[in-house]
DNA sequence: CCTACCGATCGGTAGG
DNA sequence: CCTACCGATCGGTAGG
């Protein structure tokens, strides 16, 4: 008896994966802070110290979702712009692949806006960088178009910016079951993202 | 002897904006949960326990900033697009009082942009209904600009998020000591944005 | 405005 | 994986 509430997702397999999955929920739900590990325990049937089975501490568990969504985005811009050349389509397509993940990873987008100061050091530092890396890879984009002739904007570091709170602002409305899916919500965010830096046909 | 450290701010005279004023700092620099009644008391030299003598509740703090914020933003948009009769127009004044606002209040949106899952009802769903009303008054713009043909966006709801949140994401970066002055910033946010609508000459 | 202190919460450990 | 429990923190009150 109690072997079952499991395969709720979570990366990794087994009772971490579930734990992590569970935690996520809670985090986006009622913030870091105000998860308690007996409720994330209760998610999954277990007493809050068992959890301590599967994770060194609750801090792990958010730095985990924080530094991952950041290595995925990451990932995921890389092989979005990929074997491009028009940088009007670079930042398009960069766009897109970021509004898709943050529609499909709703709740670890809302946790990484939210809980920046909930993160101990030295994840903290750890967890900046890897946004400012991530922030430079679109600023790249527009300054290349403004280069090529391509946008028109006064400060790349200003539309990269806006580019990306826009795209990340998604997380707090998007409802799966909305009017719109996740897909439309990207494609019209990667339309918009080109207007605002004043992209012009080649 | 200790009728010093005072003056900071806080728009109520007296201790109550005092302790308004270090309680604003500390939530915006560590968290609301983070920041402990003794720590904003320590901000004032006074004990923890001192502040209730000013203040009837942690919360209220938090709850006093967050609903003042909007009620200022709602009243500056109103200031800002009176007398207006260009939908464009009026969408720029908007919002370059609304980033003038968060270069000059950076606490506040800062804390106005994490701290939602800290508020306690009912002032969290007051708080809601708040920015619904501030952010319908953007879509309203956008769909006056729409019906003028003077834009041209397929969701004026997305138009008028993504331009709050490239806003509010201004706090987030923004220094005072930086390379450009809040007006200077908020006059290029007013270009971005009437770009992104795609805003055309009337 | 201060000291003393209560009551509750919570992360994590011990020890099976 | 569980029960029992420690140690620390913290908002708020009592009572001057």
């Amino acid at each position: 008896m109690g072997e079952d509430s499991r395969r709720l997702g979570g990366r990794t397999g087994g009772r971490l994966g579930d734990v992590r999955e569970a935690a996520l929920t809670l985090f986006a739900e009622r913030g870091y802070r105000a998860t308690t590990m007996r409720a994330i325990g209760e998610a999954l049937g277990l007493r809050g110290p068992s959890l301590y089975n599967h994770v060194g501490a609750k801090q792990e568990l958010l730095r985990d979702i924080m530094l991952g969504t950041l290595d995925r985005l990451l990932a995921e811009h890389a092989a979005a712009v990929a074997g491009i050349e028009d940088p009007a389509e670079q930042l398009r397509r960069a766009v897109v692949a970021h509004v898709r993940y943050v529609v499909s990873h709703k709740r670890e987008v809302l946790v990484n806006n939210r809980e920046v100061l909930s993160l101990d050091e030295p994840s903290r530092v750890l967890l900046v960088a890897r946004r400012n890396e991530y922030e430079r890879l679109f600023r790249n984009l527009v300054e290349r178009g403004l280069e090529e002739g391509r946008f028109e904007v006064e400060s790349a570091r200003m539309a990269s910016y806006s580019i990306l709170d826009m795209g990340n602002g998604v997380a707090v409305w998007f409802r799966e079951d909305g009017a719109m899916t996740g897909e439309e919500v990207a494609a019209h965010y990667g339309r918009l993202a080109l207007q605002a830096v004043g992209a012009r046909p080649a």
